[in-house]
RNA sequence: GCCCGAGUGGCGGAAUUGGUAGACGCGAUGGACUCAAAAUCCAUUAUCCCUUAAAGAUGUGCCGGUUCGAGUCCGGCCUCGGGCACCA
C-alpha cells in the first residue's frame, strides 16, 4: 500500500473541521499557552509559498505544546481594512467589502489545505463592525484619558478636570479654567488627551489623497504605491505615543525578542540625554530668550552661531527688518521642496541669516542667528547652538557661509572636516580645559545647572502617531462636531458603522470620501469624515481572540487573566517600527486603565525570514529571436529575459513549453549546451512580474501539505531569509514515503505488537530527546534531519514494533499532521493524534554505551580509545598509557602530559 | 555616515558553544532491479598528490594573536545582507 497523500490529507482536514478538533476553551486545570501569527492582509494575489513559513512554524510549536499538555490558543484572522482594496474600488467601483470577502475566502481555502490547527471559531476581521466596535471603544478611552507624567501612566481626563478646577495644573490655573467657555475648555483638554486633535506637520501624499504615518513613508515615497510625499501643516487626530517613550524603551529590556529587533525599536524611540540651555537674543533692539537643546554642552566654548528651523515659531520674531525679504524668500524656497527632495539633497547646504544675534551664555560672545533646513522643528526645541569644530553638519554650514570654527580638543585637525568623536582632551574651553571629553560632558551639564543657565533634559525621537486618514475603507471615528467642538459618540451606540457611499474617491471639494455619505451626522451634528489608519485595527487584535464574541467588553477580565499575553508571536521584521510599537503602546494604555492584566503584549517574538523567489532567465541575442544557453552567453551580446519558472526544471528549459508560452517565442531558435538549454538564475523578491511565484496549492497538489510543511522548515533556520528552490523537495517527500513503509509494505499493514529491542529503543529515545530540545530552540530544520536519521536506522533494523512506531507517529505529528493522523488511527486510536501526549524521554535508553576518545599528540589525532561511558578521566588515561604501542612511544619521551577532557578528547602533550 | 547581523563543499545548510569540520538533504557519478522508463535500493562525492589503496598535505572570507587544541575566543581588515539617516 502506497502513501496516498491526496486522500489522506482531504480526509483528515474534513475530520478536523467536522469534529472541531482544535476548538479551545478556557480550562483552569491546564496551563495556558498562546501562540499567535501576525494576521495577514488578504490581498488579491493570494498566498505564495513564502507567506505560510511563519504559520507553519507556529503551527508546529502549537501542536508540540498541545502534546506537552498545554491548553493552546492558536487563532487566525484578517487585517482586512486597507488601501489596496480601496484603490481597487476606486478603479472598478466594486465595494471594498466585496473584494475583501472574496480575498478572505481564497486565503481561507489556501490556509486550510496546509492543515493548520487554528480554532476558526475565534476568527476576527478588522473590518467587521462587531470587531471595530472595540477599536472605536479604545479610541474613545484614549480621547477620555490624559498621561500623567508624575506617575508615568494614563488616567481618566475627569481627574485632570478636577485638578484644573481646584489647584490648577501646569499653566492652567483655576481662574483660567473656570473663565473658559466650552470651546476654550475643549481646546485646553486637547493639549492633554491621549487621542487628540492638533495641527502638525504631516506626511501628505497627493497620489493617495491622504496623510501617512512616519513608518508608512520610506525615502520620501509612500510605502504603498510609491507616490511622492510632502510635508504639510494640517489638523489631524493623533495618539500621544511619545508620552510612552520612556516606558516603551525600558520594558524592551525584559522582552524575549531578538537583539536586532530591540535595537531597531531603540533607534526608533531614539533616546538622547542632553541639556536645554537658554540663550539671550536680540533683534532690532528687542530681546528674547531662546531655548536650545544639545547633547554636547561641553562644546559650548565653540558655539559660534545659532540656527533655527525654518518652521520654528521663533523665526518671525527673530527676523530683523533688514533681512525680512531674504528670509521670506528662503522660507518660500523651503516650502516648495518635497520631503523626497529634502532627503535627496541632504548634502547641499542651504540657509539664510536672520539679522539677529544671540549671546553665548558662558563666553558672553555675540553670535549670529541663522535659519536653515538642516534643523528640524519637530525635535528638541527647533533651535540649536552650532559648534562647527565638532559637528559635521554645523561644520558644512560654517564652511559654506564662512563662519568661525574654534577647535576645542587638543591636537585635533579641523581644517578639512569636523572632529565628531567623543575622545581627547579639552582645550580653549575655560573651566573644562584638561578634562577628557567624557568628563567634560558631565562637568558641563553640572555647571549649566548650577549656574542657572539650563537644565538636563532627555529627548526622544519617537513622535506622536498621526491617526487620521482621508480614506473610506477604515474605522470611522466615533466623534461628531457639536458647534465645532469634537464630542464623542456615546459608548453604548458603538459601533458607528461605515456608511454606504456611491464613489470611493475624495469628494469634489477635496474632502475625504465620507463627505459623500448622505446623513453622515449624529443628532444632526456632522460626524468626523476621516477614518482610522491600518494600525488601529491590528493594535489589539490579540486581545480580541481571547474572547472574540464578547458583546460587553473587549475581553473579559477572567478570560484575559487566564491567557495573559501572547507567549509566542511569529511574524516578519517589516513591522518592527510600526505595528510592534503601536501595539505595545495600545496595550500599555489599556493596562494603565485596568482593562488588561499584563503591561506588554508579546512575551517572545520570532521573526521568520523572507522567502525570496528564484527567478530564471533566458538570453536572447540582441536583434534576433535566437536564445543562447547560459554557459555560452558571454560569446554574444544578449538581453536577459525572465522566464516563467514552471517552464524550468533544475535550470533546464522546457523548450517546447517556452515556445508555447508566448506567441513571440513560437519561432525561437536555440543555441544549446550538451543538447540542453541551461537557464541563468537570480534571487529576487517573489512577484508576478518576475514569473517566480510559487503557489502553495501547486506544491500541495504534487507533493502534499505534509511535504510542503516539512520542506519549508527544512530549508534552513527560521529567522534567515532564503530563496525558495523546489529542487530539494524530493528529499523530504522521500522521507515521508520511507516513514510510511515502516507501517505498510506492498501487501499491507506490517506493524506487530512485540517487545522492542534495546537498539530500537535507543533510536526512538535519541529522537525524543533531540526533538524536545530542538523545538524549544525553534531549530526545526535539525529536528527533521534527526527524524530522517531515525527513520533510516529503523528501516535498517526492520523495526515494525508498535511500541516504537506509535510514539514515533506522535513525534512526527507537529510537522506532518495528516500522515501522522492517518497512521495514528490505523494503530487503533480513536482520538486525534493531537490529543496524544508527547512521549516521555528516558535518557538511559538514548545513552551510548561506550565513548570513543580520539587521542591526539600535540593536537594531531593518532588513534582512538573506546571506554565505558562511566569511566573516570584517570581510568581513561590509564587505558591510553597501557596501549602497547603508545606505552613504547611514551617511554621514549621522558615527560608527557595526558589531558582528558569530558568533551571526549585526549591530548598527549610533549613538554 | 551610524547601528546591527552574516561569511563553512557544486548547492541549502549541521557542528553538543573551545574538542574527530562538512551531520541531514539536494545535485552529480557508478551500480542493482527493469525490454525500457519511473519508482526504489546500494556505493562514491571538500581539495591536492596517486592507476588504486594505504599514508600524507591543505582546508570554515583575509592577516595576526591566545591555547595542548580555534569555524567557535581576542585584535586588525575585506565582502555581503538588514535597519536608521540632517534627531544637535
Amino acid at each position: 500500500m502506497d502513501y496516498d497523500f491526496k486522500s489522506i490529507e482531504s480526509k483528515w482536514q474534513a475530520y478536523w473541521a467536522a469534529n472541531k478538533v482544535f476548538k479551545v476553551t478556557e480550562d483552569n486545570s491546564r496551563p495556558s499557552f498562546y501562540v499567535l501569527d501576525m494576521f495577514p492582509y488578504p490581498s488579491g494575489a493570494g498566498l505564495h509559498v513564502g507567506h505560510p513559513l511563519g504559520y507553519i512554524a507556529s503551527d508546529i510549536f502549537s501542536r508540540y505544546k498541545r502534546l506537552k499538555g498545554f491548553n493552546v490558543l492558536h487563532p487566525m484572522g484578517y487585517d482586512a481594512f486597507g488601501l489596496p482594496a480601496e484603490q481597487y474600488a476606486i478603479q472598478t467601483g466594486q465595494h471594498p467589502e466585496v473584494t475583501t470577502n472574496n480575498n478572505v475566502a481564497r486565503y481561507r481555502q489556501q490556509l486550510d489545505r496546509i492543515g493548520f490547527s487554528y480554532d476558526w471559531d475565534r476568527e476576527v476581521r478588522t473590518c467587521d463592525p462587531d470587531y471595530y466596535k472595540w477599536t472605536q471603544w479604545a479610541f474613545l478611552k484614549m480621547f477620555d484619558s490624559w498621561f500623567d507624567p508624575s506617575v508615568q501612566k494614563a488616567r481618566p481626563i475627569s481627574e485632570l478636570v478636577a485638578k484644573f478646577e481646584s489647584e490648577g495644573y501646569e499653566d492652567v490655573t483655576p481662574e483660567i479654567w473656570n473663565a473658559a467657555d466650552e470651546k476654550g475648555k475643549s481646546d485646553i483638554l486637547m493639549r492633554y488627551r491621549i487621542a487628540y486633535q492638533g495641527e502638525t506637520s504631516v506626511n501628505w501624499c497627493e497620489g493617495l489623497g491622504t496623510v501617512l504615518a512616519n513608518d508608512e513613508v520610506k525615502d520620501g515615497l509612500s510605502v504603498r504605491g510609491g507616490y511622492p510625499v510632502e510635508q504639510k501643516k494640517m489638523t489631524q487626530w493623533q495618539l500621544r505615543v511619545s508620552a510612552y517613550a520612556p516606558r516603551l524603551l525600558d520594558s524592551l529590556e525584559d522582552l524575549n525578542w531578538t537583539d536586532s529587533l530591540k535595537e531597531m525599536q531603540r533607534n526608533w524611540i531614539g533616546k538622547s540625554e542632553g541639556t536645554e540651555m537658554v540663550f539671550q537674543t536680540e533683534c532690532d533692539g528687542r530681546t528674547l530668550p531662546v531655548t536650545i537643546f544639545t547633547t554636547r554642552a561641553d562644546t559650548i566654548y565653540g558655539a559660534t552661531f545659532m540656527v533655527l528651523a525654518p518652521e520654528s515659531e521663533l523665526v518671525e520674531s527673530l527676523t530683523s527688518e533688514s533681512q525680512k525679504e531674504a528670509v521670506a524668500e528662503y522660507l518660500k524656497y523651503v516650502k516648495t521642496k518635497t520631503e523626497r527632495e529634502r532627503i535627496a539633497q541632504t548634502k547641499t547646504v542651504t540657509g539664510v541669516f536672520s539679522g539677529s544675534y544671540g549671546v553665548n551664555p558662558i563666553t558672553g560672545e555675540r553670535i549670529p542667528i541663522w535659519i536653515a533646513e538642516y534643523v528640524l522643528a519637530g525635535y528638541g526645541t527647533g533651535a540649536i547652538m552650532a559648534v562647527p569644530a565638532h559637528d559635521s553638519r554645523d561644520y558644512a554650514f560654517a564652511k559654506k557661509f564662512d563662519l568661525p570654527i574654534i577647535p576645542l580638543i587638543e591636537g585635533c585637525d579641523v581644517s578639512e572636516e569636523s572632529f565628531d568623536a567623543k575622545e581627547g582632551v579639552m582645550c580653549n574651553s575655560g573651566f573644562l580645559n584638561g578634562l577628557t571629553v567624557k568628563e567634560a560632558i558631565e562637568a558641563a551639564k553640572d555647571y549649566v545647572e548650577q549656574h542657572g543657565l539650563g537644565v538636563r533634559k532627555t529627548n526622544y525621537r519617537l513622535r506622536d502617531a498621526i491617526f487620521s486618514r482621508q480614506r473610506y475603507w477604515g474605522e470611522p471615528f466615533p466623534i461628531y462636531y457639536k458647534d465645532g467642538i469634537p464630542t464623542p459618540v456615546p459608548e453604548s451606540e458603538l459601533p458607528l458603522c461605515l456608511p454606504e457611499i456611491d464613489s470611493f474617491k475624495p469628494s469634489n471639494d477635496g474632502e475625504p470620501p465620507l463627505a459623500r455619505a448622505k446623513n453622515w451626522t449624529y443628532n444632526g451634528y456632522p460626524l468626523e469624515k476621516s477614518t482610522m489608519p491600518g494600525f488601529a485595527g491590528s493594535s489589539a487584535y490579540y486581545l480580541r481572540y481571547m474572547d472574540p464574541r464578547n458583546d460587553s467588553a473587549l475581553v473579559d477580565k477572567d478570560i484575559n487573566a487566564y491567557w495573559g499575553n501572547v507567549d509566542l508571536y511569529i511574524g516578519g521584521t517589516e513591522h518592527a517600527t510600526g505595528h510592534l510599537i503601536y501595539s505595545r503602546f495600545w496595550n500599555k494604555f489599556l493596562y494603565d486603565l485596568g482593562y488588561v492584566c499584563v503591561d506588554e503584549p508579546f512575551k517572545k517574538l520570532i521573526n521568520q525570514g523572507m522567502i525570496q523567489g528564484r527567478s530564471s532567465f533566458v538570453y536572447r541575442i540582441v536583434g534576433t529571436n535566437k536564445f543562447v544557453s547560459c554557459g555560452l552567453k558571454d560569446q554574444y551580446e544578449t538581453t536577459e529575459i525572465h522566464v516563467d519558472i514552471s517552464l524550468v526544471h533544475n535550470d533546464r528549459l522546457n523548450i517546447e513549453g517556452f515556445k508555447a508560452w508566448r506567441e513571440e517565442f513560437a519561432t525561437a531558435e536555440f543555441i544549446l549546451e550538451d543538447g540542453e538549454y541551461i537557464c541563468g538564475w537570480a534571487v529576487e523578491k517573489m512577484s508576478k512580474s518576475m514569473f517566480n511565484v510559487v503557489n502553495p496549492d501547486d506544491i500541495c497538489d504534487s507533493y502534499g501539505a505534509d511535504t510542503l510543511r516539512l520542506y519549508e522548515m527544512f530549508l534552513g533556520p527560521l529567522e534567515q531569509s532564503k530563496p525558495w528552490d523546489t529542487k530539494g523537495i524530493d528529499g523530504v517527500n522521500r522521507f515521508l514515503k520511507k516513514f510510511w513503509r515502516l507501517f505498510y509494505d506492498r501487501d499491507g499493514w506490517i506493524v506487530k505488537d512485540e517487545e522492542p529491542t534495546r537498539e530500537e529503543l535507543k533510536v526512538l529515545h535519541k529522537l525524543i530527546g533531540k526533538e524536545q530540545e530542538d523545538i524549544e530552540a525553534f531549530s526545526f530544520n535539525t529536528t527533521i534531519s534527526a527524524f530522517m536519521i531515525a527513520v533510516n536506522e529503523l528501516t535498517a533494523l526492520k523495526c515494525n514494533k508498535a511500541a516504537v512506531l506509535s510514539p514515533l507517529v506522535v513525534l512526527l505529528s507537529p510537522f506532518a499532521p495528516h500522515i501522522a493522523e492517518e497512521l495514528w488511527q490505523a494503530l487503533g486510536n480513536n482520538e486525534s493524534v493531537s490529543c496524544a501526549s508527547f512521549p516521555e524521554f528516558v535518557p538511559e535508553y538514548a545513552a551510548e554505551d561506550n565513548v570513543t576518545y580520539p587521542v591526539q599528540f600535540n593536537g594531531k589525532m593518532r588513534f582512538t580509545v573506546d571506554m565505558p561511558k562511566s569511566a573516570s578521566p584517570a581510568e581513561v588515561e590509564a587505558a591510553v598509557r597501557s596501549m602497547e604501542q603508545t606505552t613504547k612511544w611514551l617511554a621514549d619521551k621522558s615527560i608527557v602530559k595526558v589531558i582528558v577532557v569530558p568533551g571526549r578528547i585526549i591530548n598527549i602533550v610533549v613538554k
